[in-house]
DNA sequence: CTAGTATTGTGAAGTATTTCACAAGTAAAT
DNA sequence: ATTTACTTGTGAAATACTTCACAATACTAG
């Protein structure tokens, strides 16, 4: 299994949808799936799939295709799926009171176990069965938690309040809602979700047409 | 202005971050900003962000830099936010819910001005000053309010059952949150956003240096 | 056993994107 | 007027990513 070589982020994405696809057929109970029905399930190509497949193995037979259930404990293991991880919500606004209540995580082994936020109205209130606790609290209960991941969903004018608070942590990664860049030593993953340059790359493309 | 040629989608995600640096410039009254300055703030290089803004003309000049307010208004109309947008949020679950309630949009050009669900405890309530119509009234009412984008926020199980009445309705491009890949004409343009995925993108990452 | 059809894994080729590196332009200092 | 410090715009080079194309393998049918 080559290791180190680095990955492109495009494939991890493909990886990801080729997963739930798989998840699928598996629960159609195929019992075997070729590259090219992934392929135009996901919307790419055969020699993508497989080619994405080998930078981490031969997963397949020739000839035969692959096994869709042997494939998805794979890409699983792939992807770190293969155990639960425990995250917090920072940010307890609209944004974040809708993702704590949002099964898709839970489903997809992610737990979330602790919520933060600033609001005094907020801290100490029960939100899902969970206490809001208060964000200057997030070093002790990272530890006692063993927490590793937070998605942040602060107002992106209080990032600058916190951005320290979050790098003593012990946080390993970060998924940041806000549109603010953060500056966190590179020992901290940080993944970026921007629904409003989504929202401006559709804009764009759909300027061009005139 | 080289028009017609292909942009890259990478470049125009970059466009978007520099669009909100420069805000941020201008408010902080510079009149001029540097590639370098630029590049350093949204976590590039200069020689990508003077490549990125020279595929639609050169806004700068040799030994100054750029004006920050003229690169203000040359990016929104490149990215098409000259204008306002007008869109519909289908699915009034909680991301969905959150959504309409979000200032950020609205601050970006996007109006919501119109609500879709097809729950009989929703349609015909008010959220945020607007009605919830069925979805089956997609059509008449895109067409009534001209209506160009929807933000679909429905359970991935509902997909099939709507999206013969996305397709027919007029709309122009779809911001799709569910898992699902939607089938539509590429006379609609579809953006993708997926919030487990970059979750798992980021197990991947922790995942990486065991 | 042979022919025919299917399908993987992967170097090599082809594209796309990013980075380099430098001529050209600007202004301030001397 | 010349030097110095800065900075853009852009071909060319380097790197990254995708697609091609085919040998290798598997199975079925006759």
């Amino acid at each position: 299994m080559p290791n180190k070589k680095k990955i492109a982020e495009s494939a991890i994405s493909r990886l990801s949808i080729y997963l739930r696809i798989l998840e699928d057929t598996v629960a159609a109970g195929e019992s075997t799936v070729s590259s090219q029905a992934m392929a135009s399930q996901s919307g790419t190509t055969a020699a993508q799939v497989r080619k994405d497949l080998s930078l981490f193995g031969s997963f397949g037979r020739r000839g035969l295709g692959y096994s869709p259930s042997d494939l998805v404990s794979r890409i699983r293991r792939i992807l770190g799926l293969h155990r639960r991880w425990k995250i917090a919500v920072i940010g307890l606004g609209r944004v974040g009171s809708a993702l704590v209540e949002h099964r898709g995580f839970f489903d997809r082994g992610f737990d979330i176990v602790a919520l933060f936020d600033t609001s005094e109205f907020k801290v100490g209130s029960n939100l899902h069965g969970l206490q809001v606790h208060h964000i200057d609290e997030i070093s002790r209960v990272v530890h006692d938690k063993k927490i590793e991941v937070a998605v942040l969903t602060v107002p992106v004018e209080a990032v600058p309040d916190i951005i320290d608070l979050i790098r003593d942590s012990g946080i390993k990664g970060v998924l940041n809602w806000t549109p603010a860049r953060l500056t966190l030593p590179d020992t901290i993953e940080v993944k970026n979700v921007n629904m409003v340059m989504e929202l401006e790359a559709l804009s764009f493309k759909l300027s061009q047409r005139e």
